[in-house]
DNA sequence: AGCACGCCGACT
DNA sequence: GTCGGCGTGCTC
């Protein structure tokens, strides 16, 4: 019989562009699928595993083709579906297929081998003729067998280790080997039963005796066993060795005399690391009310008629309700359901909120779960698609923006709640990827549908729902009809003449926490992050200490008292005299969440106030910890950032305190208004519960800026109108797409000199479409002078054309021998 | 990304 | 003289 030749395309988790092909060995032939993960060996010695995308019978041409390695898996790990979900947003957002693929699989399937030397098998241990370093590197050998490459390096000290280790070779004494790590490992357990023999009275009871007189501890390892089992009412239930060596302390060795004895048989079995949820209620039996039964049917209605539909219902309406409602059905069609939420807002609330109704269907994706974790939600995602209902399957998965990777085969619906949050875009690594926007398209690729739900809609999806791209449903109750908050403004300007300020507390907003204190109810104050932290200043000469490798004044930081760069990392000690004028009158300025903290304690000593921001929730629980104690009301006033604007629901919150209104209103950005707004309207929407009225009080130099008078009224429609009208004078999304290069270089010169460049090639091609090049705020990071390009494409025009025009140049101008240097990134509708 | 190769400066 | 810096090119 004939053999084919086969090869195989395969992408590689790294920023390379495109696929590469390798040789299917003859023994894979039957074997080797697409969307199967294999490992290759890519370079000189790197091996990595990639996932097959297509087969073929063409040899390439031009180079040598290596062999595929091995193939991994029984099955494939992903399906075609994710596969052309990767190449739009690799396409959409301009960036390479692996780079997607880095984001988009756990990194437990993904493995990179490393290089490590050992003693070569044929070496006899003559040490002579080896040089000193030589010499330490084979003792070591000896002993710890296998040496990374850094750990030669820190052997003997220096830097460079290849030639070293070369040298060794040639003398034959050591080998290289690339050792993979299989880095993800079912979990698997001792189970502990019963043996046939002894399952009946007679034989128990005689045992009984015997271990009663002699061995007392095996016998309690056998009662802990008959009782946990439940062996005598016939039920018996499987238990472990963990469980049952915790019931009963020190029984290890009792434990292993009744193996030994052949009472007790073992057997290994894998388990799931995933908790198990036993749904409590049926998503029937929730009584919406009237005003939320409406919205669903409107929903429903514009879900039939639209792909998407934006639900824009004010502040506590009672959403989740709905959206229940919605995941229900779509279960019952046999549909998945992605839920999709701002990382911060997926707390337990939400979780148990869902897991009440759906039990172990619901699976939760979050940063907070580890690796191999991560694998089995990701396989018990792909096993929904699966007909069995043996193994673990998730219909429904909540989970933040990298939830949209997971190997969905069959889905109804996707819910982006908060849509207009910006914690949906990812900057840092490429892709670049707007959740929401990629969800939209996801739900496309599964025949599915997407709802957007925000009391605070983004001004784009507002826009595409009034022209009737995405169909529209608006509810303006809150649930149960609790008022929506009465909104003051606190006029910082005039309190400071009349010095009734103290500290940064306006007399009208210490009144009315002095009220809510005297009630027992509790408070939220918001401090935005920006103005967030404490600098350093000189009272003299106003010199401000700054970071030696980023144009930003560095932050002081109170536990280690250090002044520490927020983009670095850079710190110093908190100096002692000006670096300028050698003035010793160094005073702290800024106001921070920290600063708040400690003046409330002062001009309230009895209350229990904590502090919610980036500090104090760094530890694993500790968010969790803080919304706890709020919801239990052991706080009285709780103190943060625009975490607390996030979806939280608390229910005895009578006054909710912005701080200072102005500095995130005069962001220099055409989103702050829109932003400010959100901001506002989200923190003012955590005030007033049940019966009473929540207050709200917003501290502000200018409370006539029309954004406030909007946050005051309540008139989301007043805001949209006004930046609409400003978003198309001044040609920005949603009339136009942005796309902003941002160089980067050591060297500012050359910066400039590339960044001019580029944009005069640009120009050519696209005219004024290119703005730039420009400083951003922080011009200098990590001693990398940045300067950004920014386009504006019409929306009516071929983007996608426009794209590979622009991916043309930028081409270009890397192919310059001058600029080769400068790193371009590109980001596609950056928020 | 990682790694090799190749070119320059500052020191055992 | 060489060690070590990094700029450049390539990986099936």
């Amino acid at each position: 019989m004939e053999r084919k030749t086969l090869f195989a395309d395969v992408i590689l988790p790294l920023p390379v562009k495109g696929s590469f092909t390798y040789r299917v060995p003859y023994e894979m032939n039957d074997s080797i699928e697409r969307w199967r993960r294999v490992v290759v060996q890519f370079g000189k010695k790197k091996i990595y595993t990639a996932i097959v995308v297509n087969i073929h019978e063409t040899p390439p041409k031009g180079y040598m083709v290596k062999y595929i390695l091995s193939l991994l898996d029984e099955k494939p790990v992903m399906n075609e579906i994710q596969f052309r979900f990767w190449q739009w947003i690799s396409n959409y957002y301009m960036c390479e297929t692996g780079e997607v693929m880095n984001v988009a699989i756990p990194s437990a399937l993904k493995l990179a081998s490393e290089t490590r030397i050992t003693l070569d098998p044929s070496f006899d241990r003559n040490l002579e003729g080896l040089n000193e370093k030589e010499y330490l590197i084979t003792e070591a050998l000896d002993i710890q067998k296998k040496l990374t490459l850094t750990e030669v390096e820190n052997i003997i000290e220096q830097k460079k280790v290849i030639p070293v280790i070369k040298g060794l070779i040639e003398k034959k004494v050591v080998i290289l080997e690339e050792e993979l790590q299989h880095r993800y490992k079912p979990r698997s357990e001792t189970f502990i039963s019963l043996r046939a023999s002894f399952r009946n009275e007679a034989t128990l009871q005689q045992l009984f005796t015997e271990l009663e007189k002699r061995a007392f501890r095996q016998l309690e390892v056998l009662m802990a066993w008959i009782s946990m089992s439940g062996f005598e009412s016939g039920t018996t239930k499987k238990i472990s060795k963990t469980q049952l060596l915790a019931r009963v302390k020190n029984g290890t060795s009792a434990l292993n005399a009744l193996i030994d004895k052949g009472v007790f048989e073992t057997n290994k079995q894998t388990v799931s690391r995933l908790e198990t949820f036993e749904a409590e209620a049926q998503p029937d039996e929730i009584e919406l009310s009237l005003d939320q039964a409406y919205a669903l049917q409107e929903i429903r209605s514009g879900l039939d008629q639209s792909s998407v539909v934006l639900f824009h219902g004010v502040t506590s309406s009672g959403k989740t309700e709905i959206y229940i409602q919605l995941i229900h059905e779509m279960l019952k069609k046999g549909k998945q359901v992605l839920y999709l939420l701002p990382e911060i807002a997926l707390t337990t609330q939400i979780i148990n909120r869902l897991r009440k109704y759906f039990g172990d269907k619901v699976g939760v994706y979050h940063s907070k779960h580890n690796e191999q974790e991560r694998v089995e939600i990701w396989k018990s995602v792909q096993n929904a698609g699966l007909k069995s209902d043996k193994v673990e399957k998730y219909q429904v998965i909540l989970g933040p923006r990298s939830a949209i990777f997971l190997p969905f085969s069959n889905l109804g619906l996707i819910i982006v709640d908060e849509e207009h949050d910006h914690s949906y875009k990812q900057f840092d690594p490429a892709p670049r990827y707007l959740a929401r926007d990629a969800a939209i398209y996801l739900a496309s690729l599964h025949k599915a549908k997407t709802l957007l739900g925000t009391a605070t809609p983004s001004i784009e999806s507002y826009f595409n729902a009034k022209t009737g791209k995405y169909a529209l449903v608006e509810l303006d109750k809150r649930y149960g009809d609790i008022l929506l908050p009465e909104i003051f403004t606190a006029d910082v300007k005039q309190e400071t003449r009349y010095k009734t300020m103290k500290a940064h507390f306006s007399n009208l907003l210490m009144e009315h926490i002095t009220a809510a204190l005297e009630k027992k109810e509790q408070v939220i104050l918001f401090q935005n992050r920006r103005g967030f932290s404490l600098r350093l200043m000189c009272d003299t000469c106003n010199w401000m200490p700054e970071c030696k490798n980023c144009d930003v004044t560095l932050i002081y930081h109170k536990h280690n008292n250090q002044l520490k760069c927020h983009y670095c990392g850079y710190s110093r000690k908190v100096p002692e005299r000006c670096d300028s004028c050698g003035s010793t009158h160094l005073t702290m300025k800024g106001f921070g969440t920290e600063k708040i903290e400690d003046d409330l304690s002062i001009i309230f000593p009895d209350a229990r106030i904590k502090r919610m921001d980036l500090d104090t929730t760094r530890s694993k629980f500790a968010y969790q910890t803080i919304i706890n104690d709020f919801e239990n009301r052991r706080i009285d006033i709780l103190v943060g950032t625009q975490m607390v604007t996030k979806g939280l629901d608390f229910d005895n919150v009578s006054v909710v305190g912005i701080m200072n209104a102005d500095n995130m209103i005069s962001f220099p950005d055409f989103r702050s208004y829109e932003r400010s707004f959100q901001q506002m309207a989200q923190v003012s929407g955590r005030a007033g519960r049940k019966t009473r009225q929540g207050k709200v009080i917003i501290q502000t130099w200018n409370p006539y800026q029309t954004v406030i008078q909007d946050v005051i009224r309540n008139d989301y429609q007043a805001m949209y109108n006004s930046q609409i009208l400003e978003r198309r004078n001044f040609k920005y999304p949603p009339f136009y797409r942005l796309i902003n290069l941002s160089l980067k270089h050591r060297d500012a010169r050359k910066l400039n000199d590339g960044a001019r460049e580029l944009a005069i090639l640009l120009r050519e091609a696209l005219g004024k479409r290119v703005l730039g090049p420009e400083y951003p705020l922080v011009a200098r990071i990590k001693n990398l002078y940045i300067k950004n390009i920014l386009i504006k494409l019409e929306r009516d025009e071929n983007l996608s054309d426009n794209k590979i025009l622009i991916q043309k140049i930028i081409d270009q101008f890397r192919g310059e021998a001058i600029y080769k240097s400068i790193r371009v990134q590109i980001d596609v509708d950056p928020v």
